[in-house]
DNA sequence: AGCGTTTTGACAATCATTCTCATTCTGCTG
DNA sequence: CAGCAGAATGAGAATGATTGTCAAAACGCT
């Protein structure tokens, strides 16, 4: 069950590459400019290795409006997202808050095995 | 600029179609069904309906994991969906506490204009 | 009924993502 | 160090949802 995880070159490059930006990156995008900067790295292994890092939750995912998959590389633990729809500036917030009331709310209606997805868009203040 | 919206046989077999079931249905699925009943529209009709329908704010929307749009007939309001992953049953909640945290988050950061989307998912009480 | 516009539908075209599979690496092992 | 079995890669095909195209059909109105 436990995949066996081998490091390659390519593996890492994807990671610089996402390591270098702040801002949440598609698939395509970060292909594109591994190509750019030189590095030959096939578009299905960043598929690959994206789905294998996000599986492992040392990335975050979620879509874009259009559905489109796009990776950051977060600090560790549970948290959220709050993202300038403007310049794509991202924030992570966390808070116990929002925790406790997802699963109460959960429990009230009998649901367990409970997760939940949010994220806040907002105008950030440079841009507004 | 304003869309004359001109009510036709298809658009309101759509929406017969969406407001029978009352958990998220895919563009493909409704589709489907709409052949199976003996109603003949068009795939690519269905889509324009349903994004029609999701601009004016008359149907929820949201991805699926695999980043496939599912709709759904909901009650007015802003509100969330906790949604059994098994059978997927849907329930609306609702929840002042959570909007006050991410409008207050989201002015500690100084952005303005604060939107967000918060879907929780669990198993419910009948799957478990 | 007649007309200008909007909608429809069959199908082609996109686009992101996944699959296929032969070839190339990797980490051992002897 | 050479050899091996299994994992990873890459080029391109395949998939699947969604959108675009455009001629034909449906609407609302006069």
């Amino acid at each position: 069950m436990t995949t066996t995880r081998r490091p390659t070159r390519q593996q890492s490059a994807v990671m610089d590459a996402l390591g270098s930006t702040r801002d949440f990156t598609s698939a395509q995008d970060l292909h594109a400019q591994l190509r750019e900067s030189g590095e030959k790295v096939g578009l299905a292994t960043v598929y690959r290795t994206l789905s294998s890092l996000a599986d492992a939750g040392d990335v975050d995912v979620l879509r874009t409006g259009e559905g489109e998959a796009v990776y950051r590389k977060c600090s560790t633990g549970h948290h959220h997202h709050l993202v300038c729809r403007a310049c794509g500036r991202t924030v992570e917030v966390e808070g116990p808050t929002v925790e406790r009331w997802t699963d109460a709310v959960a429990a009230e209606h009998g649901f367990s095995d409970v997760a939940h997805t949010l994220e806040i868009f907002g105008t950030c203040g440079s841009c507004h």
